[in-house]
DNA sequence: ATGATAACAGTAATCGTTACTAATTTCATT
DNA sequence: AATGAAATTAGTAACGATTACTGTTATCAT
């Protein structure tokens, strides 16, 4: 890979990123970052989103909801996707890696990871 | 919902479906499917696969990989996405349903279910 | 300061999917 | 069997998220 050189909108964007819990979408984190800077370029947020998720510095998480959100915590966590408002919710769960094992018993291929995320309806939307 | 009408186009989505064990994606049904009706439209392919889906006919694979693939086998059972050549490959895996409880334990909302599949080098790449 | 190259803004293109429309098919009722 | 209302179709246009391109600007080792 090419050599990584400094840029501010890179900065800005997971600098961003890390004041929010709520995994928003690069339109999400495009407009926001707008408002400190106007002239940053939608091409811009997805090439600096890919490449720090590529770096490892933030997480690409993939809910089947057709589009790609954002999480600046990369340790292992599970996400709650709402049926109702599509809000994306960290969960607190006892590690569930096992399941990975388990898997493998019967597979011939080599199993590296899994990916789990829950749905249903969110606090939120139930008192309504 | 308006009155279901049969269709011959539906039959041979469906039928094509159940010949196939390596979860297609709408693309390739069409593909198949236009052998046998070559005056098929993609259009009816997708609305067919969607329809049958919410009907519950077939079932509707959101892997991650920006395509949705579509298993004309209804039972719970778990998939393998390999990372290299991307085929989707059945699991067996004893139920992991627990999981959702453990979630919920913590969880003020509702949850309804998960989502979890797996991800490797199939047997296929690992012998390359 | 210079120069190589990474990154940028702006815009066009791509890809999977959905929406629209006029014509056709299904099917319950005659 | 003929009628007609409604579902379905083929074909095509539109859509939204994302990626690619291009000429310009910023970074940074020398």
């Amino acid at each position: 890979m090419a050599v990584l050189k400094h840029s501010k909108q890179r900065d800005m964007i997971k600098e961003f990123l890390m004041t929010r819990k709520d995994h928003p979408t690069a339109d999400v984190v495009y407009s926001n970052v707008r408002l400190q800077n106007p002239n940053i370029s939608l091409g811009t947020v997805y090439r600096n989103l890919t490449l720090l998720a590529d770096i490892g510095e933030i997480q690409r998480l993939r809910l089947g909801d057709g589009v790609d959100h954002f999480d600046a915590d990369t340790s292992p966590h599970y996400h709650f996707v709402c049926s109702e408002c599509g809000r994306v919710i960290d969960l607190e769960l006892d590690s569930i890696t096992g399941i990975t094992d388990s898997a493998q018993t019967h597979f011939k291929g080599h199993i590296a990871g899994h990916i789990t995320y829950f749905y249903g309806t969110c606090e939120n939307c139930m008192n309504e």
